[in-house]
DNA sequence: CGCTAGCACTCCCGGGACGCGAGTGCCAGT
DNA sequence: ACTGGCACTCGCGTCCCGGGAGTGCTAGCG
């Protein structure tokens, strides 16, 4: 159905599409990528490319361009994913040496992410399942104002407000210590199920306090807190004005909405490998014509969390997909150092 | 010079412009406005506002368009702030009083400022330089490495990464009681100047670690932890397609610089009242045709940080003057109040 | 049978002409 | 000091038209 020569024309269409953002006619095809046969013999099998739905004109008497599926065979078939250059990957190093905490390197992974894809990055903070507990900790900040404090293996602090009315330091302490020596150490997950029976060992006085502090701190350690979704990049847009109802305005209107940026990134699949998610395939209707290059990344096995770039369908797969890939090894590898 | 039907005029050719988007002629003026005067002296006094700067025609025989100027003077002598609606004000309180921890608190802030206006928001994280340190802790999380926690009496939580090499438990907890009877209690300006003598009362043992570990702490301390912004709303901005290249692209840019963003919030005075820099009055030369409302939001009498919006020098004044305001002062008593 | 050269056809696009309408400035009159 | 009237300007939408890029088809060639 489709040989050899029709293959290498669907590429030649797709890079000249994407580089020129023109449709492309069998005249500059032959010239710019000399290939060994006459236009009209191009315009035979470009016919037979539109058939099958690869490519479509956007209007008679127009050259081609390509459509999802087209992308799509390219993705999959065609392309050979473009190593990074050595300035790049140096780059990269470079840029992430210098974080010096958990937020600090995902604002620097969004920040080099969006630079070297020039699109739109997102990063989702690091889920640490088998993360363990380090530390607990209660702080009276003011009267009846406390905040319970949590801090593990890598290095993640969360915290929530929590009501200390009724309880003095030493009952805080002695709160403390139990919850303390009964969680730490353990993994989330662990955690949960540990605390239940804290709470019978308490001594009465403090039951009543201590069942609100449990119920915070299982929110806590239930509630998802892979949420947090950090974007950058986004000025990148505006290489995209011509499009602004298509690609600008739908992909503005995602970026705030953390469920969307959930779902988009959703289903990378955990084979280390990068997904991509051209136009319609998005899960996301008004993301029609966009596309969505995600991976996760991961320190040794424990998978932890999700980044990747949102850009039109008309992007430089190869040298996109080589990025993402790219910066997630780096950062899997960055927190699985420290 | 200027009476006062001539400022009439100003004021009706704002706001009329402002909610049409289009250059308002002296005909329409006098209907929309029922003017006691006819076109032809609207149009004498337009041409004076013209000659004093105040508007300007983009082309012979259109209308007039406000200029810079003319939305200054606009905004200094000629607009009543508009009081917010009962079910704004109702919004606001409803919309602040789920949050639970200062991220949240900000969070809504931030989309709460940028739907009711219907512009860009941004927020600055608050500062509380009167704030007192609630608690210091150093937890090891692996091996070396270890995190230097600050609590403050404002339920702010900071963190440092430090390398804890060559410390044992014991040293770890001789470490953390030290700094901490030094330091809990006072402001993080007192803090400073009494860490200076904690290194020498350290034990021998401890002197190399506990300096590398106070320095840090120090830097902690000083180094400006407003530096945080939030930033939400931005598809308002699809609202200004047709500005793109003088709105759009400049503010998505302006966006993603904190630096921009904290110069644009900057000379916010700490009257308590809203600046309103308009146009070329911006110390940040692309948002030449965008103006910045923006107010300070403080708990009682300690200035606390910033917040405002960003939209075209063409928007409405008075409700988003208003908007701010409250916004501010909602924050500002939620911030007191806990 | 696959490829190619030639050719007629389609249709987008940019430029020029043109009329409409909103708006202006000016002047004479009240 | 204001107003009515009037001639003038100019942006904008519409239409028309020619050029050009690209196509599909067909006949011919190896």
């Amino acid at each position: 159905m489709l040989d050899e020569r029709k293959l290498d024309i669907l590429r030649a269409i797709v890079t000249d599409y994407v580089s020129s953002q023109e449709p492309v006619g069998s005249q500059t095809l032959v010239k710019r990528h000399n290939l060994k046969v006459s236009p009209a013999t191009v315009r035979n099998d470009m016919a037979v490319l539109e058939e099958e739905g690869y490519i479509i004109q956007p209007h008679t008497s127009a050259g081609r361009i390509p459509t999802d599926k087209g992308y799509r065979l390219f993705v999959d078939r065609l392309e050979q994913v473009k190593p990074l250059s050595l300035a790049e990957r140096r780059a990269i190093s470079t840029f992430m040496a210098g974080a010096v905490d958990l937020d600090d390197m995902v604002a620097r992974t969004v920040r080099l992410l969006a630079q070297i894809t020039r699109q739109v990055a997102i990063v989702q903070y690091p889920v640490l399942s088998k993360a363990r507990l380090r530390h607990l900790e209660i702080v009276r900040v003011a009267g009846d104002r406390g905040i319970l404090i949590l801090v593990n293996s890598s290095g993640r602090l969360d915290q929530r407000p929590i009501d200390i009315a009724g309880m003095d330091d030493q009952d805080l302490s002695d709160l403390r210590t139990k919850l303390s020596t009964a969680v730490v150490g353990s993994t989330p997950g662990q955690a949960i199920d540990l605390l239940t029976a804290v709470l019978d060992e308490l001594p009465a006085r403090l039951r009543a306090q201590g069942a609100v502090v449990i119920t915070v701190l299982l929110e806590l350690l239930a509630g998802d807190p892979s949420t947090r979704i950090v974007v950058g990049g986004v000025p990148n847009l505006t290489r995209f004005a011509d499009q602004f109802e298509t690609t600008v305005k739908p992909v503005l209107e995602a970026l705030e909405e953390q469920m969307v940026l959930l779902r988009l990134l959703g289903e990378a699949k955990n084979g280390g490998d990068v997904t991509v998610r051209i136009g319609h395939e998005n899960p996301y209707e008004p993301l029609q014509s966009t596309s969505v290059v995600a991976s996760i990344y991961s320190s040794d096995t424990d998978a932890l969390a999700k980044l990747g770039i949102v850009g039109p369908t008309r992007m430089d797969y190869p040298s996109t997909i080589a990025a993402v890939q790219a910066v997630a090894r780096y950062v899997g590898r960055y927190l699985a150092e420290g």
